[in-house]
DNA sequence: ATCGCAGCCTGTACGC
DNA sequence: TGCGTACAGGCTGCGA
């Protein structure tokens, strides 16, 4: 579920709620196969009275530093989420694993699917390091993406989803991007002129900040839906262009939009804004609305 | 290099 | 209301 701006906010209220600075009293793990790479009982005893220093951010990863040079990644996939409530209030049935901390309160996480990873390692750069660029860092340059795309020949679609290729994009940013970009999620990423590459490299950094700034998406209510922290939910679900809006009408050109399947996942796009190939009705006033789009965020 | 598929799990939304 | 079906924001491992 979450992706990179969804992931940002729950690190950013973790920090907010305090929780740098807190040791680890005690640890329970509920449902074993979320703790990786190790049992869960050398993840409790290696983190035992550790101290947390920090939180960030790689990718859809988060990072828990704490004292000794233990770090924890953690990978909430589909449905991982942070509660931090008093150890008195009752644990819900998606609660898999709980960390009692120095401050008196309890750090859960809950994860309706348990397709989340938490894992303890001293070298974390060994697993992060198969990861692509962080998109919004200052050192992903228009430059470095035009070299990554060159010699590719997959669809542009498959390629953003690739954590390999770049970090931190999933279903909902890809075809968001895609669709600011004015590009075909089948285009081949080899194809791309210089100006849409330019166009992309803009569109992706724009998508995510804008999902951070309105504090990621949330779709749908109950279990399982993205929250930052304690069931707060993001707003970026009502400033969606594509995503999950299949018939409705594209904001540039009316038309409505299609939702095709493309490397097995649901992929919503303009069918008029987003050709595969290069001349149509309309493709000047589109351009010019795709690029006034562009630099308008 | 790239693609497609099964698997991991459970919940929600929707049609009848 | 109940039941069945489709679908879900991620990722890995496998064979082709």
């Amino acid at each position: 579920m979450p992706e990179l701006p969804e992931v940002e906010n729950a690190v950013r209220a973790l920090h907010a709620a305090g929780l740098p600075g807190q040791r680890i009293l005690s640890i329970q793990v509920y449902w074993r196969s979320i703790v990786a790479g190790t049992p869960p009982a050398v993840l409790r005893q290696r983190l035992l009275k550790r101290k947390l220093l920090d939180i960030t951010r790689r990718g859809k990863f988060i990072l828990f530093h704490f004292s000794g040079g233990e770090t924890v990644l953690i990978h909430l996939r589909m449905t991982g989420q942070f509660a931090l409530q008093a150890p008195q209030t009752p644990r819900d049935q998606h609660t898999h694993l709980t960390l009692q901390l120095s401050g008196g309160q309890e750090l859960r996480y809950r994860d309706a699917r348990k397709f989340g990873r938490w894992q303890v390692t001293r070298a974390p750069q060994a697993i992060l390091q198969r990861l692509g660029p962080e998109p919004l860092a200052k050192a992903f340059t228009l430059s470095v993406f035009a070299q990554r795309l060159n010699g590719r020949r997959r669809m542009l679609k498959t390629l953003l989803l690739d954590q390999a290729f770049l970090a931190g994009l999933g279903n909902i940013y890809a075809d968001e991007a895609l669709w600011l970009a004015g590009l075909h999620p089948q285009r081949r990423a080899d194809t791309l002129t210089p100006p849409e590459t330019l166009a992309l490299y803009r569109a992706i950094r724009q998508t995510l900040r804008r999902g951070i700034r309105h504090g990621g998406t949330t779709l749908g209510r109950g279990a399982g839906h993205y929250a930052s922290l304690n069931s707060r939910r993001g707003r970026h679900q009502d400033y969606l262009r594509v995503y999950r809006r299949s018939g409705q009408a594209c904001e540039r050109c009316q038309t409505p939009i299609r939702r095709v399947i493309i490397g097995q996942r649901s992929t919503h796009f303009c069918p008029t804004c987003q050709r595969l190939e290069r001349r149509g009705p309309h493709q000047r006033t589109i351009s010019k609305k795709i690029k006034s789009c562009l630099s308008s965020i």
